[in-house]
DNA sequence: ATGGTAGCGGGGCTA
């Protein structure tokens, strides 16, 4: 089963260079982010005819969430349990799941973390309070003992060897210790990190940035993750970053990354 | 230090 996440910068924008890697790449399924648009604007259709279902957790003009399916899925539940710190109800889009039914059922998180720049600010405190959401679900998960996956934009730079150039990075929220440990803790709880499980070192991304030339130049860092608890890291077989359609036609400033697990 | 680009939506915010 081959599964991939992949922040798109708005669904309506992607129109070609979307299907266009859907049909080169043939995923099983697919988690999306940053699809920017309300749920009856979203152009299942497309998709559909190409052999997805669709779900989407849609919101006016930011953020948003989906998942392509054309695997049968269950349970599909929309939004990242808990609230705000002072007690409202999260109305960012930013949290999708299913259990995704092959040879064995693998429950399936798609996230958009907040991005959380500026830092300090009140963007910064909503990072670094979801993540502590993000830390009572993958708990939850673990205790499930079922394999399962959280996958999607973490916008977390987990190590220097992530990013092209660390130092330029420093004091954003991407790769401030805070946002860093935060991460860690979650890692620490026994999830495996499937890109760095197969493959080490530097050199390798999944976001360039669209100003000064940064793909051309190759200044990118590594933010799409998958995360897996142990039952879902035994089934792990490959996982790969798909970075030449960066330089395709009107691409997203971010690449798919893919798991093949034996699901 | 600054500005550089892209998307949504039709101005300014987000990244």
């Amino acid at each position: 089963m081959k599964i991939a996440t992949f922040n798109i910068n708005g669904i309506k924008a992607r129109l070609i260079a979307l299907p266009d890697w859907l049909k080169q790449a043939q995923p099983d399924v697919v988690l999306l982010q940053e699809i920017k648009s309300v749920d009856e604007n979203f152009p299942a259709e497309v998709f559909e005819d190409l052999g997805y279902q669709v779900h989407t957790q849609g919101q006016k003009s930011f953020n948003g969430v989906a998942i392509l399916s054309k695997l049968p899925l269950e349970d599909v539940t929309l939004g990242l349990p808990g609230t705000l710190a002072n007690g409202d109800p999260d109305e960012q889009a930013r949290w999708i799941e299913a259990t995704v039914i092959g040879k064995t059922a693998v429950r399936l998180c798609g996230l958009y973390l907040p991005n959380g720049n500026p830092v300090p600010g009140p963007k910064y405190d909503y990072k670094l309070d979801w993540m502590n959401r993000l830390l009572d679900r993958a708990k939850d998960l673990l205790n499930s003992e079922e394999p399962a996956l959280m996958a999607g934009d973490y916008n977390i730079i987990p190590q220097a060897e992530d990013a092209a150039h660390p130092d330029k990075w420093r004091e954003d929220a991407l790769f401030r210790p805070e946002s860093r440990a935060a991460y860690r803790r979650i890692l620490n709880l026994g999830f495996t990190e499937a890109f760095r499980a197969r493959t080490a070192g530097p050199g390798h991304y999944s976001f360039w940035d669209y100003q000064a030339g940064a793909w051309n130049r190759n200044d990118g860092i590594r933010i799409d993750h998958f995360l897996m608890t142990p039952q879902c890291a035994d089934l792990l077989r490959d996982c790969q970053i798909d970075a030449d359609i960066r330089g395709h036609e009107k691409p997203s400033d971010h690449v798919p990354v893919w798991v093949d697990i034996d699901a």
